[in-house]
DNA sequence: AAAATTTGCGCAATCGTTTGTGCAGCCATA
DNA sequence: TATGGCTGCACAAACGATTGCGCAAATTTT
């Protein structure tokens, strides 16, 4: 029912003004002990809180982070978003949500919004279908950061963090060639997106490792539907040299691959081997667990990402030092094999 | 590099006040076609948009909602933030997220630091150490009204909603007399939490239901642990009734008791059936999945808490009408079985 | 034509906080 | 004792928008 108390109620409490409680309050040297003491202990007393919306009006700085990213039911961007929140809130960052549900309507929305809501920063993951990077473009001239992350756009002066697939690509292809594989399939992605081109040049430089000719034919791009994954499927088990592992794209393709092998009667971990890229959590509860997994560190993308943009906010780094971070993939053994 | 435009440098380039740019850009009736024309067009063109940080402090309000809740890395909550976030972005709030990791400290720090923000409301979902509330009756002074959802207090007067365990409970035990089964084991939780004691009541009243009588050494409370799992299962197994369905607390309480089935050499589905509480995604993907899951609809929880903060934030509903809403969860069969 | 009403706009306060500047009084140094 | 430098505080402006009130001019009513 009252109000919460303000620095103007204190200063005239204690007959003082409020430049001087103010000050007091932050421990200004100019202002005497005996003032000072006496203020922070009413301040106290009254339990007075400062009233952040007016600071951030007054300092032009809300010390909030806007979030922009496709979907927070997918268990890459919730890890993501919980790296990125766990960074901000160790500065005192609040983090500001929108998702855009891969729609590029709604994102230029929701960035409009946290636009006006003045955030300080923005943290962004496209959506699949953004080509039109106006709203980004936009934000320089509001003087908000960007730093994107995972789903980066095909664009020059912006800051980064994305994990390069490539490096996870040689460790998975590696092992299966170690573990005595010599016709590998990869069931692929689009090949305009960077993570698709990235995985093929893992494939490649895995085989040249070992001096082995690398075979286009077995590298089908798709465009990850369930459908397309079983056609390639199906290329792959019918091609003139036999198959015995495959590297899908993701852990959904990979079930969808499975689950087209057993339907040819094929035994998994015999006739066949999978290796996938970690999205799925809990992958060792799943009916045939890929053996081993690329994993993609979502959490640690989310704090790179949300560092270097408390670093630009800091003016540690310059705005247009434009940081381009790649983390590099690892191979990781499915659990209990 | 030049500030955004405001409200003053308009006023300034047509020789007018900031109080009259201000009506005619919100079509205040009292002022005049023509000027009102030209503050607009001189808008659009200085491409001017209100500085949201200025109207919060003035207006007190921040068209922003906290939540807070334990872990947004678990389905379960991320589903429910996906629902809060598109019902707050419906009625054009924005949403501040903070994540307790299950510790009360944190989250009262969280609460503190909204509280600040002048979020407008609160959705909360405790923390599992949460014992003391002062946090939350601190917001009472500050009239910021909390929505609790899922976790809830056992405070008297709050607005909460929740799932109530009971009727999905009833169905999923009905379900397992239907196909035969007469000695159903339960692996509970906590007999302290809410929602332990609602799968109890609707166990026995599935029972009564079919005239059947009540075993409580059937329905074993533990702590939710791997271990809990594993001893509850142990006792089960070794009842002198012979058990051949199980109710398990939630899907990783009955992953682990399939595997504890399966180390004692029980055939899933056929000596032993597992009905769960659905709580991971993709259980499509599990080896051994439950043949049926009790749905909770974290997504349509958020919603509803979201829908319930904004009535009262929109003066639809008075503050002190607690709203206690329970959300009837569910059986839902599992795919293609 | 005088009175009443409406129209169109400006003035000024307000929200809570920060911060540059000014001004006493005090002490110390020359 | 005059000069200078501190010390301790107040004054006032500023951030950008909203809004009650007032006042003149234009319009309508009587």
């Amino acid at each position: 029912m009252p109000n919460p108390p303000t620095i103007k109620e204190i200063a005239r409490k204690l007959n003082l003004s409020a430049s001087t409680v103010s000050r007091a309050l932050h421990n200004h040297p100019r202002i005497g002990l005996k003032t000072r003491l006496q203020v922070q202990a009413l301040a106290r007393e009254l339990q007075y809180e400062p009233n952040q919306t007016a600071i951030f009006f007054q300092q032009k700085k809300t010390f909030t982070l806007g979030i922009v990213l496709p979907e927070l039911s997918e268990a890459f961007f919730s890890a993501a978003i919980s790296g990125i929140e766990d960074t901000a809130n160790k500065s005192n960052y609040m983090v500001l949500l929108g998702q855009s549900h891969d729609d590029a309507t709604r994102e230029e929305k929701i960035v409009g919004i946290m636009k006006n809501h003045r955030v300080d920063g923005l943290l962004v993951s496209l959506a699949k279908n953004t080509v039109n990077y106006a709203h980004f473009e936009m934000l320089r001239k509001y003087n908000i950061p960007v730093v994107f992350f995972d789903r980066i756009p095909d664009m020059q002066h912006i800051h980064y963090v994305a994990a390069n697939m490539e490096s996870g690509t040689v460790q998975a292809v590696a092992l299966l060639l170690q573990q005595g594989h010599r016709v590998i399939g990869m069931i692929n992605g689009p090949e305009k997106l960077i993570a698709s081109r990235q995985r093929t040049t893992g494939y490649r430089t895995a085989m040249q490792q070992q001096r082995l000719k690398y075979d286009a034919t077995l590298n089908l791009p798709t465009d990850l539907t369930r459908e397309g994954t079983r056609q390639a499927m199906q290329q792959l088990l019918s091609h003139k040299r036999k198959v015995t592992a495959i590297v899908a794209f993701n852990d959904y393709v990979s079930q969808d691959a499975v689950q087209y092998a057993l339907e040819q009667g094929l035994q998994i971990n015999k006739d066949i081997c999978f290796v996938s890229y970690a999205n799925l959590p809990l992958s060792s509860y799943m009916a045939f667990p890929p053996m081993a997994s690329v994993e993609q560190y979502p959490y640690q993308q989310g704090q790179q990402a949300t560092a270097i943009l408390l670093d630009i906010l800091s003016g540690k780094l310059p705005q247009d030092d434009y940081q381009q971070l790649t983390i590099d993939s690892r191979l990781v053994m499915a659990p209990g094999r």
